[in-house]
RNA sequence: GUGGGUAUAGCCGAGAGGCCUAAGGCGCCAGGUUGUGGCCCUGGAGAUCGAGAGUUCAAAUCUCUCUACCCACCCCA
């Protein structure tokens, strides 16, 4: 028997409504904020990855699907979106569009990862790029969508984080004084954070480890350290996001796997703690462009994963919209009525509603009972007596009434 | 990559060495007199008990290996 790969699903019909919900109020929230939809690849050249995720991240050094290709080319599926965004930004001249580009996706994603209850090896994720502009009101812009596509599906009990890590300047001033201060303290962290420290610096305030926490909790931070046009880009961050009144949170502990990221960092975690925490984060990256070859581009994105909201709709109880299409089912039994069926069928579908039938001339029981169970809102009965009356009976499901019509008559009771 | 748990029909789930040629429920199929659903009743189909090996006269029940899923870590969406 195969199954479907380690970390994969099957998205089944009965799940495509929340699918559906959730994409469209995707698609909804973008356009009512200037957003256009890019699709990309789902594998692109390998180096792309490597040079704008970052060489010593957990996702380019162990999670990433990479092969050769027949032709000897080293290619990788996509483990994120914002790096091939970018290389369509820069490979199709979008510089020379006015600014800023805004551009948003909806993909599946790629990480080779030990699989749990919301982290799978192949994800989608709904994420928006606004690349091309430096304002700080343009952060608030995108964390403003971002909070607006979790309230119009209905989820409320989020919280979110904002942070700045500076940039490529001050960083490296507020790192000398993180591992300043650890200095002291190295006895006291765990393993892990031994090593973060040398590699990767910025993540050992994201330990959560007891030992840990309570020296990440009084570590230096990085808003105290921001060269001054960070600064006053923070300042004028969280100023907009209070005339916004969006319920924000500075955590100073707050830090992104990815090694693009420049001043600002948000996440967004449901209240409720334990599985997987983050179900959605972004930032600016103002070095990102140029690093893949384009002029010095500004830019600022989020990304959101889709099966994580959706775990967190069913766990809120909240329900997609139900499909309000009438639905009609057509009985027949006899040849002659099988003939006629096959009539009304043709004109429903001709007409736009949404008609199915039986293909076996089952007894008026049985299917009764398949058009109960497809949900239909109304059945049609073709018999001897309608044969030869040249009518139907149109029966509504819902209050078991029913009467004989023309066919006039039974479309203008669809319409 | 590390640690722990689980694995019985499409789904839920009893079962703890011989009484299992594996209970029950949902779902599916057919009936409940001659052309009518949802409730109810009756009957039926459907399981090499995750896979493989071993212990035993005897294994769904014990042992080992593998695989998958779940939880925590790690990481992130």
């Amino acid at each position: 028997m195969y199954q479907a790969p380690r970390g994969t699903l099957d998205r089944l019909p009965e799940d495509q409504a929340y699918w559906n919900y959730v994409e469209k109020t995707a698609a909804d929230v973008a356009a009512l904020y200037g957003y256009s939809r890019l699709d990309t690849p789902v594998f692109e050249d390998s180096g792309l990855f490597i040079r704008s995720v970052g060489e010593g991240t957990d996702i380019v050094e162990k999670e990433m699907y990479t092969f050769n290709d027949l032709g000897g080319n080293s290619v990788t599926l996509r483990p994120e979106g914002t790096a091939p965004v970018c290389r369509a930004y820069v490979e199709h001249g979008m510089q020379n569009l006015t600014q800023p580009v805004k551009l948003y996706y909806l993909m599946s994603i790629y990480r080779y990862e030990r699989p749990q209850a919301g982290r799978l090896r192949e994800f989608h994720q709904f994420g928006f790029e606004a690349i091309g502009e430096s304002s700080a009101l343009l952060d608030a812009e995108v964390i403003d969508m971002s909070c607006r596509f979790y309230r119009e599906l209905g989820l409320k009990d989020l919280k979110l984080l904002v942070n700045s890590i500076g940039c490529q300047d001050c960083r490296k001033e507020y790192l000398k004084a993180l591992r300043e201060y650890y200095k002291v303290h190295v006895d006291e962290l765990c393993d892990d954070c031994k090593k973060r420290l040398e590699k990767n610096t910025l993540r050992v305030l994201d330990c959560k480890k007891p030992g840990c926490k309570p020296l990440a909790d009084n570590a230096p931070k990085s808003t105290d350290h921001l060269c001054d046009d960070c600064k006053a880009h923070f300042e004028q961050l969280t100023a907009r996001l209070d005339q916004l009144g969006l319920d924000y949170k500075i955590d100073h502990r707050l830090v992104r796997g990815l090694d693009y990221y420049t001043r600002t960092v948000y996440e967004v975690q449901p209240l409720i703690e334990g599985g997987q925490s983050t179900i959605g984060g972004g930032g600016r990256y103002d070095g990102l462009i140029e690093e893949l070859g384009g002029k010095p581009t500004q830019a600022v994105g989020f990304a959101t994963g889709l099966e994580r909201v959706i775990l967190n709709l069913k766990r809120a109880g909240i329900n997609p919209p139900e499909d309000t299409r009438k639905k009609v089912f057509v009985i027949w039994f006899g040849d002659e009525a099988l003939r006629k069926a096959g009539h009304i069928m043709d004109v429903l579908h001709e007409n736009g509603i949404s008609a199915i039938t039986s293909y076996s001339g089952r007894s008026m029981k049985a299917q009764m009972r398949q058009a109960n169970s497809n949900g239909a809102n109304y059945v049609i009965i073709i018999g001897d007596t309608e044969v030869a009356e040249n009518k139907y009976t149109f029966k509504d499901m819902e209050n078991s009434s029913q009467e004989t019509v023309t066919e006039e008559e039974l479309l203008e009771k669809l319409r």
